[in-house]
DNA sequence: GCGACCGCCTACCGGTTGGTAGGAATCGCG
DNA sequence: CGCGATTCCTACCAACCGGTAGGCGGTCGC
């Protein structure tokens, strides 16, 4: 479904595939709490606000799946999430270009 | 929905900001396609593969409304699409810069 | 052991997104 | 005028995402 489409033109496939990385909108707030530092589960809960507590497993799930972010237990049966070297690739580069560009832009955007 | 959460940390409300322009996924590859030029809408079905119809003119609505897009009307009942200006500095920066990231990276990701 | 906390999972529901099909309005050309 | 091309709109449908609620099993302190 990504390859056959990849004959238009070849930037836009890679732009397909660096889209599903954020596609799912609480994908990056995941992925910039996350540059804060390693955290426990309920305290990602606190740090994002208005995340549900379904929706945050989901993402860490996707994040885990694609090796941008990485699982350790901790004590008192708690689990400390960080992120990979991919992950913080990710997060310092183009995430954090985005934010920047946004932040540059914000009077632009209505 | 989005200032209150913003309490948690600042950076993180601007990559939400950020993330509301590609979070329809076909957004970013129509902007994509708009970088190689102003384009007719039926070459810009051609020109973007596997988009449909529909969904064409809500994501060309979408950047319209956010000023990323310009709508010219063109001979023969046929219109013309671009980038505005502050379109292609999003297109040529982040987007860019998001499409570079999964090039090198591609290996990288599952 | 017991209660509290934590991580995680399972329904269920509502809203949105994407796809298909059909049709209306406009323009230019033969 | 008839016709095709183009743009756009309206259903209708399937799939997905996010939110709520409840429950299960584990670990720790008491």
């Amino acid at each position: 479904m990504l390859d056959e489409n990849c004959q238009t033109f070849v930037s836009d496939c890679h732009v397909r595939a660096a889209a599903e990385l954020i596609n799912h909108s609480w994908d990056p707030v995941v992925l910039s709490a996350l540059r804060l530092g390693p955290v426990r589960r309920n305290d990602l809960l606190v740090r994002i606000g208005g995340i549900s507590d379904k929706v945050l497993t989901q993402s860490l799930r996707r994040l885990q799946a694609r090796t941008l972010v990485s699982k350790e237990t901790a004590g008192h049966g708690g689990v400390v999430y960080r992120l990979t070297t991919l992950g913080e690739s990710f997060a310092n580069g183009p995430l954090a270009y985005l934010a920047q560009w946004a932040a540059e832009h914000q009077a632009e955007l209505a």
